[in-house]
DNA sequence: AAACGGCGGAACGCAACCGTTACGTCGTAG
DNA sequence: CTACGACGTAACGGTTGCGTTCCGCCGTTT
């Protein structure tokens, strides 16, 4: 009985505030004004503003990124890297994602989604990615998953979400032959 | 003129908001509460929150961390992410920084301070312990002291700060040898 | 044609916090 | 001993947001 558009609508103006003013800062009135949208129709949909939220960024979260196999590890790993990055790069999510990384530090209930979110991925990275390169022999038998992903996955982080530099044309070649070097070596 | 016990409390007291709270949520009101010290205190050294949080903050990311000559890059590497992941362990250390440079985001004088600050640090970094040990010959000469220090720091950050996963035993120790062997390749 | 229900708008009482001001206390410098 | 000034307390008017309620509008269902 609700109407979809009026949830479209509520749902980019949190994701909106969100980016602007952070999770501590937001607020119902602000996501109902940028919404064009009155009250009611929020307080109709959640009952407050920690449950909206969750809900909204859960199902952003947990949407599943596709990792191709491309028939090597550094074709994967560059690949990956380029979603990444990219993702990284857009300004709504290099916004709201530390922001809420940061949030999660001190609500649990924020920080158990994004934990499922953020293991599930990491799952998907580690266990796709790397069992494929050690099926390949690209990687030694032993290497293991979770330093390889914060190997790769934390650098890039770091630069982009934290020390907000941009990325150079060689950024991300350099850094593939680095961390499959990495990997190699910590077999 | 001021009280010097005072100013200390509030400086105290702000940096226990901030872990706790958040910059976006963090009140002068519960500040001085906090401290146990009237509004007025606060006032009279500071104009409003942003420069309160600014000056305090400032004091400490300035701190300069001395970077010792252990004689060799795999010492050196090793002392350093022992003092850094020491640091990233600590509970205030690791609420405040997140959120601080999540706000960054937002905020450009924050963004500017934090960036001295990181970028002093960085800059150390990449100058001392790579330039060292380029000059052992221990890394190729044209090791980019910019992707050596996210390759780093990035790791690390992403699994304390972000991932918030615990360390093991060997982890810091399979990670210089990761990373040693990744800066080498990047040559 | 009538009933239903989501909608926006407006207002409610309550709470928190802003930045400022006035006042009385107390330690210290002169 | 006196004057100064930093201190805590309390109160100020104003703003913002909470979560709730009531209203009249309007499209849909029946």
């Amino acid at each position: 009985m609700l109407r979809g558009d009026i949830t479209v609508a509520i749902r980019n103006a949190v994701m909106s505030e969100l980016a602007e003013v952070g999770y501590g800062r937001l607020s119902i009135e602000a996501v109902a004004r940028r919404a064009g949208v009155g009250k009611t129709a929020i307080y109709r949909r959640w009952s407050n503003k920690l449950e909206m939220v969750m809900e909204i960024i859960s199902d952003v979260a947990e949407r599943k990124v596709p990792l191709p196999d491309t028939g090597s590890f550094s074709g994967d790993l560059q690949l990956l890297l380029m979603i990444v990055s990219t993702a990284l790069q857009h300004r709504i999510a290099s916004q709201i994602i530390p922001d809420l990384m940061a949030e999660a530090a001190r609500n649990p209930q924020i920080a158990e989604t994004l934990q499922r979110a953020l293991r599930t991925h990491q799952q998907a990275v580690g266990e796709k990615l790397i069992g494929q390169a050690v099926a390949r022999g690209e990687l030694p038998e032993g290497t293991d998953p979770e330093v390889a992903v914060d190997m790769i996955l934390g650098p890039l982080y770091w630069r982009l979400a934290v020390a907000r530099q941009p990325i150079g044309e060689d950024y991300l070649e350099k850094f593939t032959v680095a961390v499959t070097a990495a990997l190699r070596a910590t077999g």
